[in-house]
DNA sequence: TTGAAAGCGCTAACAT
DNA sequence: ATGTTAGCGCTTTCAA
């Protein structure tokens, strides 16, 4: 059996009206050309009958709406980025919208490509985490007048709106911290280099440091992935002098990093202390709960979709490139010694 | 500034070519048509030029297919269909095509809503893990032509294919295990009471305990939620005679469990054993990692693709209605008890 | 209060 | 080797 929708023709066609008629009565514009009740009550039944679906993408074509945005996040698997999917689709779909969501892998090369796709599909705007260190595709699709917002990961150097976490202060916070509580050996284990908020984040500790005059501190590490975590806490362990403390950029690269650990039967934070950007549900029960630097999600997500309808709505922004604070999040990986 | 993109007629003007020739050289049938090679030049470049990106929604209204496959998931927030999307919607890009994700939110009403938006907007498949008890809006779907497979959750006395844990085979051995290690007094802290997986493994636990005579069990909780295992937990743990073991039926309410336990000051697997359907990489990094019963998430998302594109494909299916069967990973969550 | 018809951008059957 | 044209299903202007 093939696939057989009726559409506003066969409605047409069974109560001999016109497709006008139908058209206006099933988009509630009835009043509005003042259709008769008893004309409305026929082509409500009939569309009834017939499981009449509107054709959407004839709509869209008409239109030039599709009512859909699209998400392109680095990566699905990562619950940091699943919740904001998570969160941004049941938002939209309050509106009216649908969410067209892509998983670029953390390859800039799938990246451009869903891009395009996403692009020729007519979507009304643009939700996208960009995996790369170079925006210009992304900028075309700008200038093309597609409304698009980055969050979390963003071009500071493009004039692409953006929402994200005040990676520095977050950083510098985390870095301080630390140091607070007597901490002078610091390893930081980054995610990708070329993402601005590891960058951001990266210059932020090393401020710190600076200021706080230690100067036995490490940055190493390239990806936000437990893989990244567990291999750089090894050659970290491997050291004649340990670090006191790790300062995690993400919590793939913490659970990397507790992974790691325990096969050395170092505990935490008796042994060594952690401290891990990103806060997830799952780091309250973890065998120590994690301090972390938690980032406000949830309004990173209410921002972006602020922003992006009020360019979709072609309103004037104020402000369109906006970073908020992250709070930290103390439990008890994070040991005072001194 | 407004979206102004190029069209094929745009590249007919500036070319002096018909839009067919240039339609058959943008869809590479070139040489079928044999067109020559400085004809087929001079297209790309102005299609260049013009920075021309094809109108899906045009092509798709015409051609009655849209490359595009919809993914409905309960939630995205749970890692375990968080990863299920990741997976099905890098898999899918593999092949062209592109993943539409709605999140039901663990709502039927939502999950009508955008089964009718996605049947509207004329995807060529759709791949569900519907949240409610009842299929019929599954079923007309499916009815009306539109190749579906469900996965993880499904109906079974439906016609709808589908790809799940074999959960019968699964909670049993799950069961056998922890009788077998000595225990006597079990708690199984289930999810959502109408899914067919929650049902099943109920089942079949509970014929474990009838089969091995064991009385002193129960069955509690109805959501697949960390609340849910934190809740029926807290009530377990009020009762006189304390169970020996729990049994949770997913990731979450396990973590619940965990929550609890902790709070009571009482120890994996010491003094209480915990074993859990669901893996998850976060396991191995909790406080005590978890036993746990790992469906077999890779080959779930493979097949339901496959059985998937069969349909898309008109092809004979043999079997289409699968259940793998899961294994158990051993961590330290269960202790052995005389 | 309703209808006729144009046209959104594309593809393909039918010319030539 | 290339062009003309109908039509996918819908909305909307213009007409009645």
């Amino acid at each position: 059996m093939s696939v057989k929708k009726s559409n506003i023709k066969d409605i047409s066609k069974v109560t001999g009206l016109s497709v006008s008629t139908i058209s206006r009565v099933l988009n509630g514009k009835a009043k509005q050309y003042r259709i008769s009740e008893k004309t409305q009550e026929i082509v409500f039944k009939v569309a009834e009958e017939l499981d009449y679906v509107p054709n959407q993408v004839a709509r869209n074509l008409k239109l030039g709406k599709t009512k859909t945005i699209a998400l392109i996040v680095p990566s699905l698997s990562n619950p940091f980025f699943a919740n904001m999917a998570a969160q941004v689709s049941i938002e939209l779909q309050k509106t009216g919208y649908i969410t067209l969501i892509s998983d670029s892998n953390e390859n800039e090369e799938i990246e451009r490509e869903e891009l395009t796709q996403i692009v020729s599909r007519n979507v009304d705007g643009i939700l996208i985490s960009p995996c790369g260190n170079y925006g210009d595709h992304i900028d075309r699709v700008r200038s093309l007048g597609i409304p698009l917002v980055c969050f979390d990961r963003y071009y500071a150097n493009l004039e692409i709106p953006y929402v994200s976490t005040d990676n520095f202060w977050g950083a510098s916070e985390g870095a301080r911290y630390l140091v607070e509580h007597g901490h002078k050996r610091i390893a930081c284990i980054q995610g990708s280099k070329q993402s601005v908020p590891n960058e951001v984040r990266r210059k932020g500790f090393e401020e710190v440091m600076k200021q706080k005059g230690i100067s036995d501190f490490t940055v190493t590490g390239s990806e936000f992935t437990v893989q990244n975590g567990y291999t750089e806490t090894l050659l970290l362990l491997q050291k004649l002098v340990k670090p006191t403390a790790i300062f995690s950029f993400s919590n793939t690269i913490a659970l990397g990093c507790i992974k790691a650990l325990k096969e050395f039967d170092l505990r935490i934070p008796e042994d060594i202390s952690l401290l891990t950007f990103d806060n997830h549900p799952y780091l309250d029960y973890l065998s120590v709960p994690l301090t972390s630097i938690a980032q406000p999600v949830n309004d990173i997500c209410k921002i972006a979709i602020k922003l992006l309808f009020s360019l979709i709505n072609k309103e004037e922004l104020s402000t369109n490139q906006v970073l908020l604070r992250p709070k930290i999040i103390l439990r008890k990986s994070v040991n005072s010694i001194s």
